[in-house]
DNA sequence: TAGGATTGCAA
DNA sequence: TATTGCAATCCTA
């Protein structure tokens, strides 16, 4: 028999995502209006190196307020009855020993393969920076907004356009725009490429290494606001990968297991998927049922060739942005992104009005919810403000749909975890990035895996008209697995 | 030394 | 002038 596991800090973050890193004094202070003796009086504020130095009865008192604030916050979550809400007990319950096991599994890293990497890329930073140097005549920190600032727009006269705060900026849009003109901006594009490389990414790896080759990251279950996960030390979650050369860093991730394999499972086009479901359009779910591309399709409806038109379009629907930055994002007129969502709505009606019923019941109820029982509230619905009640409505749309894929992730995650436990594989779950699932394959299990992790995780939603798709992959490393 | 400002990576 | 994160560097207070 196994213990019942209850989570007093998931439960108030189910409730109200909103506060970066919940904490029992929090609670306490918020709830109670209750001031417990914090952990720094004890131990910095005394000078003392740790909590084993504390004074017994101190620290006694110190852990009996923990205990006792934890209790009455037990006590007051199941006189509200929500310890049985499906939320916590079906899925961030379950979740907490997934996450535990894939902590204390970590994941391989291929050292030298990253010094090797981080001498390819100290390579070019040393040969864009004297060629930027020689330009210019001048040697400056190409790392500081502030002189790139100087040298283009006060020595160089460069034309500029965009403020920030305090001066003018010289982001990557900037610098892109200047490059079609100026070389200079393209080596300072180039440059700062290389280094977050190096210094956001494989410095970072190497010192996080153990002397084994491991690499430990933290998940956290209750820092973001839409009830995704985050990960930290390292952030394993924006590891590059669609850029040609920063996507190299994922050729470093490999199997523990000798000469073996890394296997990804992602889902397909998870969102737009969830779109057809919920708003159970004919034409959409019709579609799914026969095709599997998407873009290909909706480029057809609004009549163009362009791959990247279409993928904004869809993008569009999800997230409900304005015409103006669709227009922007892929450079057309604003009449034109007028035209091509038009023509997507003609073809899809029932999507159409599912969003606009969606934000209707908002108005009514001030809140929003998902197939998963997940609710919440959005207070600026009915703000006469319209730029806030926009920002309102876009939210009511998409969160819907973004959480909603959270939990799925969630609920295969802990799925798949009951079934490596009840099966005989050596096979390790290492990873999650959001919609996708790493695994560290163990030698001739990759059939097996194959099959039943696609199938967990396909089947997650039942009773509805279509299924969803993910992608598998198996390869040497992750890089590859993408 | 802490923290704001700027920048950029992922989904 | 989409959202949510984590983290780097520079630079001022």
């Amino acid at each position: 028999m196994s213990a019942q596991i209850y989570d007093t800090l998931l439960w108030e973050y189910i409730q109200n995502p909103w506060d970066r890193w919940l904490s029992l004094d929090k609670i306490a202070e918020r709830k109670f209006n209750y001031e417990k003796k914090s952990f720094d009086s004890l131990v910095k504020q005394q000078k003392l190196s740790d909590f084993w130095e504390v004074d017994l009865e101190k620290a006694s008192k110190y852990s009996a307020e923990d205990v006792y604030i934890t209790n009455k916050l037990f006590l007051q979550q199941k006189e509200n009855k929500v310890i049985d809400d499906k939320v916590l007990k079906e899925i961030e319950i379950p979740l907490i020993k997934v996450l535990e096991n894939i902590e204390i599994t970590w994941v391989k890293i291929y050292r030298d393969r990253l010094k090797e990497l981080w001498i390819i890329f100290e390579n070019e930073i040393i040969r864009l920076s004297n060629s930027i140097y020689k330009e210019v005549d001048e040697e400056f920190n190409i790392s500081s907004p502030k002189q790139v600032w100087y040298i283009l727009f006060e020595k160089l006269w460069l034309p500029r356009w965009k403020k920030t705060k305090t001066w003018y900026s010289v982001n990557s849009e900037v610098l892109e725009s200047l490059a079609k003109e100026y070389a200079i901006a393209q080596k300072i594009i180039d440059y700062r490429h290389f280094s977050k490389l190096n210094s956001t990414y494989i410095n970072w790896l190497l010192e996080l290494l153990d002397d084994k080759d491991f690499l430990h990251t933290s998940y956290n279950q209750a820092v973001t606001t839409t009830w995704r996960l985050s990960s930290t030390n390292p952030n394993l979650q924006n590891i590059p990968s669609w850029d040609w050369i920063a996507s190299e860093i994922r050729s470093a991730f490999i199997s523990r297991f000798k000469n073996w394999k890394i296997m990804s499972f992602d889902y397909s086009q998870v969102e737009i998927r969830l779109l057809a479901i919920m708003s159970e359009d004919e034409n959409l779910i019709n579609f799914f049922k026969e095709w599997f591309d998407i873009h290909k399709k909706t480029a057809e409806l609004i009549w163009t060739t362009d791959r990247k038109v279409a993928k904004a379009v869809n993008f569009w629907v999800i997230y409900w942005i304005s015409w103006f930055w669709l227009s922007k994002m892929i450079n057309i007129s604003v009449a034109q992104a007028n035209d091509y969502i038009k023509k997507f709505f003609i073809h899809y009606p029932w999507v159409k009005k599912y969003l606009e019923e969606t934000i209707e019941f908002c108005e009514k109820n001030w809140y929003v919810e998902t197939i998963f029982w997940r609710k919440r509230f959005i207070k600026w619905i009915n703000d006469s403000n319209k730029i806030i009640k926009k920002a309102a409505e876009r939210e009511a749309i998409n969160m819907p749909i973004q959480w909603t894929s959270a939990d799925i992730i969630k609920i295969s995650m802990n799925k798949v975890f009951d079934f490596l436990n009840n099966s005989d594989l050596k096979s390790k779950l290492i990873m999650q990035v959001h919609d996708e699932l790493v695994f560290d394959v163990f030698p001739w299990e990759e059939e097996k895996l194959k099959e039943w992790v696609s199938d967990i995780m396909e089947n997650i939603l039942k009773n509805k008209p279509i299924k969803l798709i993910v992608d598998n992959n198996i390869w040497n490393n992750w890089k590859e697995a993408k």
